[in-house]
RNA sequence: GGGCCUAUAGCUCAGCUGGUUCAGAGCAUCUGCCUUACACGCAGAGGGUCAUAGGUUCGAAUCCUAUUGGGCCCACCA
């Protein structure tokens, strides 16, 4: 055996174990072979998939938490026997993914708009090899127990294929439509971008309201108040609220629009606010989002005055703004309508104006036609099995949240206007009799879009007649596949080409992987990914994709801050894992994290982590240092051994339950208060012998069990050390590895030991504290007294505990007696007095005493009351009566042995 | 603006269906100790009228109402 170092060396250790996973190929999970009897061995799975993380992702602290949590789950059911299996990939992550490629290529003086469709995904894909599986290498050194193997990626062939077979599917069954919606366009890039492209100015920018006169048709005038003027053209209502006092004699008159005479109608919408502006609201469904919905609601018609490089088009009825840039059209309109006189007022006002991030122009709000998911039905599933907790969200708080957001559920454009992604299977051909836009057919493959374009047209056309939709998928479109997905769940042996069926029943991998046991992810995407793959899971399978969501909180520095790139208040990673080692890592960071709670992170949690590490190691130092003899096992430590298999098992049934409840903060500070206090300080303690003396076997053959028992209920929790210690306390075979050691199981526990040995420490604490005060060394040894007036306990009752007694509290001789030594110092526990001869303040022993005598008198006096009072008594529970009964049974008899021993002071 | 969550020691949180063994834990703080596994340690101590105001009840940190503070999600102002 090769000299232990003298304190824990995470670093070596880690790397060897994990290879050593590797290469026995522990992580891998398989679906179960059948035998030649043709049986299946009877193995369950246990199936986590990773929140794929983002390709253009680098590991932060969110994945560690995220992460570490995954794997804990995932080894402790390994452990338990099930087949684990722990799916890592990575998400394209469109628009986030676009953004950085575009902005590399920008740095590198290559336009977007000057590539080819082809040509930039041939940038991104070599981007994506180049920097898509970094962030898997790092959870590697976190310990990440994922079966490798199945590295997925949500634009793999076959995922691809499954996205979109998918997407003819949902359009198939009716649920894809197409629609107008209002996107973000960049006029000067001539480009739609993505809300997350677009940047506002902190404090907002200086802007003007327009007060502007309308003619009414019945003669009159009112003033509407509006930020563009230039828009006035495409007016096609004025709406006002319906409960507007000032305006409800104007709903369903006319107005007319300034210098193109248009008569609009003065309609009645709630969206209107009474005090904003002068209450009266210009209705332009082709430039405001709001508008449209209006427009929508009133079936007023679309006039869209603005063209794609933001000038003006003859739409606007206004020959000589055609041609115009908008901000230009502006101040000629306002001219003229002061001209006019129509402008009362020009009101100054700070507004949030939307700029695009990539050229810095006002973002256009522009109609357009999109591809929209019917949320309605396709969801209705998902909200009903969260509600009867077939679906079990941890901590059960966000049902709430889930069920708002599903009950008002909107249907979701799922087309965006990128290239990196899923190109929507959509084709379009040239038909002059279309009137409508019906020109396009949705199939897999171009081949298909022929042959639907002929059934459809009677034409027959060929591959350049055709033209694919440019816009790709939103990502979540892709991903809310994923926990099926990963297992090939859509490929050609589940479909049926004839009948266009999809049939995931013939899929062996995801009939024995699929449902999924858990997922571990963030709130803020509970709705975004979540309740999308809820509904997918039903839809493609009819089973739910998960059973139980946890959902971790995000992590903060200390200043509470959420931890990003931009502040550069993350911590590296890695860098903590190199300080603290990874068990430490992990350790720290489940330290201060329930579920659903932000996690404040500090460094110094790590720093417990590797401390906890260090503890560990030194217990196991002890451990290789002792002789062994073949003495009997003698009766202090047999009452250390039976007192800590209780203690074990009364613990590991709190981890068990904690786990069960997904309080994995708990579960864990259970375990390590079971390694430190009771293991370490209690256990250790009592069975240790003198130093250079030896231990007899028995007790030491216990005692690793013991140890080796609460590594197995460490080791998802800190994997390496516990893997190293395993193969320290013995020779293992090849494959006897802890990481496939099989968990404890819980077992009954004999609670009468435990409460008989609480009372034990309890006595030792007390001779300790008297130490303390007197301060006297440890190694002078004491006498102790002890004086039995309880009737519930005699002496017998100390009797095999004497020696942990004697050994524990540095006492020499134990004296029973029926009077106290003085000088001395005492204390009761459960009604005997014990004493400690020592020089004493009479005076503030005796201050002391009368203290502790009027406290309990109190306490008894407020038990009495309760007691006496009859409407507690016939109200109250009979256990909670019994219990009071045995509150003042146990006070009475302290304060009679504490009466004593302030007579004997005397 | 709509919806939801939350308020307990300096910090992070437990406290399940109301009952003074429920006022707790970990960390931090303070005081002793180099007692041969561990100073990355050991032994102790202090610290909260459970946000505020009402109410229900024999009894409330625990249930109800209001107020105030914090957070999250969604929609975003012509």
């Amino acid at each position: 055996m090769t000299e232990l170092s003298k304190t824990y060396q995470p670093t070596e250790i880690e790397d060897k174990w994990y290879e050593y996973w590797l290469e026995n190929g522990f992580f891998e999970a398989h679906v179960p072979k059948e035998d030649e009897k043709g049986n299946t061995p009877k193995k369950e799975s246990f199936t986590i998939v990773i929140p794929p993380p983002n390709v253009t992702g680098v590991l932060h602290m969110g994945h560690m938490l995220n992460n570490t949590i995954q794997d804990i789950l995932v080894r402790r059911a390994r452990m338990q026997g099930f087949e684990a299996l722990w799916v890592p990939g990575t998400d394209h992550a469109s628009i986030a993914t676009e953004a950085k490629v575009v902005r590399l290529l920008r740095e590198q003086g290559i336009k977007k708009s000057d590539l080819t469709r082809e040509e930039f995904l041939a940038h991104a894909y070599q981007w994506k090899d180049k920097y898509g599986g970094i962030i898997l290498e790092q959870l590697k050194k976190l310990g990440a127990s994922c079966d490798w193997n199945r590295t997925g990626f949500t634009m793999d062939e076959g995922y691809y294929k499954a996205v979109i077979r998918v997407f003819v599917d949902l359009y198939k069954k009716g649920y894809i439509y197409r629609s107008m919606r209002m996107v973000n366009w960049d006029c000067e890039a001539q480009t739609t971008i993505s809300n997350e492209e677009i940047i506002y100015k902190e404090e907002g920018e200086r802007a003007f309201l327009y007060h502007t006169k309308y003619e009414l048709e019945d003669g009159g005038t009112i003033t509407i108040a509006t930020q563009r003027p230039e828009t006035i053209m495409g007016d096609v209502a004025i709406a006002v609220n319906p409960t507007d006092e000032r305006f409800k004699h104007l709903i369903g008159k006319n107005a007319i629009v300034p210098f193109i005479g248009r008569k609009i109608p003065i309609i009645a919408d709630e969206y209107v606010e009474i005090d904003f502006g002068t209450g009266l609201l210009k209705v332009t469904p082709a430039h405001d989002p709001n508008d449209y919905e209006i427009g929508q609601r009133h079936n007023l018609p679309v006039i869209d005055t603005i063209n794609d490089d933001g000038t003006l088009n003859d739409k606007c009825e206004m020959p000589e703004m055609v041609g115009k840039d908008r901000f230009e059209v502006r101040k000629l309109i306002t001219k003229k309508l002061e001209e006019a006189g129509l402008l009362v007022e020009k009101e100054e006002v700070v507004s949030r104006i939307g700029r695009s991030e990539r050229t810095g122009s006002v973002v256009e709000p522009k109609l357009s036609l999109q591809w929209f998911i019917k949320m309605k039905e396709i969801s209705a599933t998902a909200l009903e099995v969260v509600e009867k907790n077939e679906i079990v969200l941890h901590p059960a708080k966000f049902k709430n949240t889930y069920r708002h957001w599903m009950e008002n559920v909107r249907d979701w454009c799922i087309s965006r206007q990128l290239w990196w992604g899923h190109q929507i299977p959509a084709y379009f051909y040239d038909d002059e009799d279309a009137q409508s836009d019906n020109n396009f057919v949705v199939a897999e493959t171009k081949e298909e879009a022929l042959q639907l374009i002929k059934e459809k047209t009677g034409k027959t056309l060929t591959e350049n007649d055709i033209r694919q939709d440019d816009d790709v998928l939103d990502t979540w479109a892709s991903s809310w596949l994923w926990p099926i997905a990963v297992f090939d769940g859509f490929n050609d042996k589940c479909f049926d080409k004839e009948t266009g069926k999809i049939d995931l029943s013939k899929n062996k991998e995801l009939d024995f992987f699929y449902p999924t046991q858990v997922l571990v992810t963030a709130p803020e995407i509970l709705f975004f990914w979540v309740a999308r793959m809820i509904i997918a899971g039903y839809e493609y399978t009819g089973k739910r994709p998960f059973k139980d969501v946890y959902l971790t909180g995000i992590v903060r520095d200390k200043q509470g801050r959420k931890m990003s790139k931009s502040l550069g208040n993350s911590p590296d990673p890695l860098d903590l894992i190199k300080q603290y080692g990874a068990d430490g890592v992990r350790v720290g960071m489940l330290f201060s994290s329930p579920a659903g709670n932000d996690l404040p992170f500090d460094e110094k949690l790590c720093e417990q982590g590797s401390k906890f590490s260090n503890k560990i190691w030194n217990a196991l130092l002890l451990l290789k240092s002792l002789d062994k003899t073949n003495d009997a096992i003698p009766q202090g430590n047999q009452v250390a051994i039976n007192w800590f298999e209780a203690k074990l098992n009364q613990s590991l049934t709190e981890i068990e339950n904690n786990y069960k409840e997904y309080r994995i903060s708990d579960a864990l500070l259970g375990v390590y208060k079971l390694v430190w206090d009771e293991f370490c300080s209690n256990y250790l303690e009592m069975i240790k012998p003198a130093y250079g003396s030896p231990i007899d076997q028995g007790t030491y053959n216990k005692t690793i069990e013991f140890f080796e028992t609460l590594m197995k209920i460490l080791h998802p929790f800190m994997p390496f050390i516990t893997e190293e210690i395993w193969h320290v306390t013995k020779e293992r075979k090849e494959k006897e590895a802890i990481i496939v050691a099989e968990y404890p199981k819980v077992k009954e526990f004999d609670a009468a030991i435990l409460e008989k040995t609480e009372q034990i420490f309890e006595v030792i604490s007390q001779v300790g504290k008297i130490r303390n005060a007197k301060s006297i060394p440890p190694k002078e040894k004491l006498n102790l007294f002890i004086k039995i007036s309880n009737t519930t306990s005699d002496f017998g009752f100390y009797d095999e505990y004497l020696s942990l007694i004697q050994k524990l509290a540095g006492v020499d001789k134990i004296n029973f007696t029926d009077k106290k030594p003085n000088p001395a110092m005492s204390f009761v526990v459960k009604g005997d007095e014990f004493s400690v001869p020592v020089q004493i303040n009479v005076e503030e022993e005796r201050q002391n005493l009368q203290k502790e005598i009027k406290y309990t008198k109190g306490f008894l006096v407020s038990v009495d009351k309760k007691l006496s009072n009859e409407r507690f008594v016939n109200n109250a529970k009979p256990d909670i009566i019994e219990k009071e009964r045995q509150k003042k049974a146990d006070a009475e008899a302290k304060i009679k042995a504490l009466e004593e021993a302030l007579l004997s002071l005397a």
